[in-house]
DNA sequence: GTCTATAGTCGGATAGAC
DNA sequence: GTCTATCCGACTATAGAC
């Protein structure tokens, strides 16, 4: 079961998952942990600091899982597949649902900030890095920038998190559409040169006209 | 200043954006509202109800401002340039980041749930109505479903203020990422009936064989 | 409708025994 | 390192005066 600090650890995840950032206490968190309550300042000082190195330590875990998985991707529609299941195994494992209410509570407690956007970092340096190995030389690089089409992607999957606790069947349809949209832009890439210059010269004429 | 009960809320919806979910409390609204706090209860009976009531409130007015605007948008082009100053407008006002809040907190009080997917789905309407209207008959309807795609953007601009809570600077890396792949989508609503065709063949081959 | 006062619970954090 | 005990502030909710 491990020793007393990682017990602290696992249990904060724990309560931030069934309990939110808002009964994230020191001692819901020990009862999670089957500990002292006393201990939680004992090994860290506040709650604050437990709170953002249970993010730290269960965001690292998570990813560590994914990120074979990351290596082996060699196509956008495998990354879409990769991002199927990995909503789905996330959903379980409730990596996404602490992540988001720790962005919930950093948004006024700047202490949480920091390791906040480090947790969600680690999955946004992921994605981006599957994006620049599978986009490059295609359309979508060229006239998208890809290091902020990774920071959307990670953002989007904490909304819907969010959303689908509210509204399952809505965020289903979410998850589908943007798996339309996604293959849409697949389709994109796959197509011959004639109407890749086609595209590149609407997208140039339309870039240089708006704004 | 009206009267008691808007003042709570509207002190409510203050609370919630300056102190988040978890601070949300009986007493925080009331000061905020310069009411006695037991006023809370005589008017409402629970914080819970409350929030809730003061999420509708807030919503429909926030939608209703930007009503007409929705209304007078006619291409995708247009959507984005709107979308772009309710990010920018809805930052101030809040109401996205109340929207956030109360996501954050419906996930584990289930009692804040249907007033939270009943708030973020007057966004969702709104912008539904607009993407029917604007994108029928155009390659990306065929292949999309709308009703979906309006959902998930809602969700995605609720993940993106939350992001932009602990990053700004990658917030707008994202924000800008997704415009250009608007972008990149109008274009192809507007390309010529010999590329759509193509497009659309490329896509049926593709939809057919995967999955 | 609004106020004061208060019951009862839970919270962060510390002191000090073991 | 772990425990008990405790301080003290903040919380929800109610009772009752005005």
């Amino acid at each position: 079961m491990g020793d007393t600090r990682t017990r602290l650890l696992e249990g904060a995840l724990q309560t931030l998952r069934t309990q939110g950032i808002a009964g994230a206490s020191a001692r819901a968190v020990a009862a999670a942990a089957g500990v002292n309550q006393a201990l939680v300042f004992y090994h860290f000082g506040t709650v604050d600091d437990l709170l953002t190195a249970a993010l730290r330590y269960g965001s690292e875990q998570r990813v560590t899982v994914y990120r074979e998985r990351f290596a082996a991707v060699t196509s956008l529609r495998e990354l879409l597949d990769l991002g199927r299941s990995l909503h789905a195994e996330e959903r379980e494992a409730g990596n996404l649902a602490v992540l988001a209410q720790m962005l919930a509570g950093s948004q006024m407690d700047g202490r949480l900030a920091p390791a906040t956007a480090a947790g969600l970092g680690m999955w946004v340096a992921e994605v981006e890095e599957v994006l620049q190995r599978v986009l490059t030389g295609t359309p979508l690089a060229e006239f998208v920038d890809v290091a902020g089409l990774a920071r959307a992607t990670a953002a989007a999957f904490v909304g819907l998190e969010l959303y689908e606790g509210v509204d399952e069947d809505g965020a289903k349809r979410a998850f589908d559409s943007l798996e339309q949209l996604a293959g849409l832009v697949a389709a994109l890439d796959d197509m011959g040169p004639l109407v890749r210059r086609t595209v590149r010269a609407r997208l140039r004429k339309a870039n240089s006209t708006e704004r």
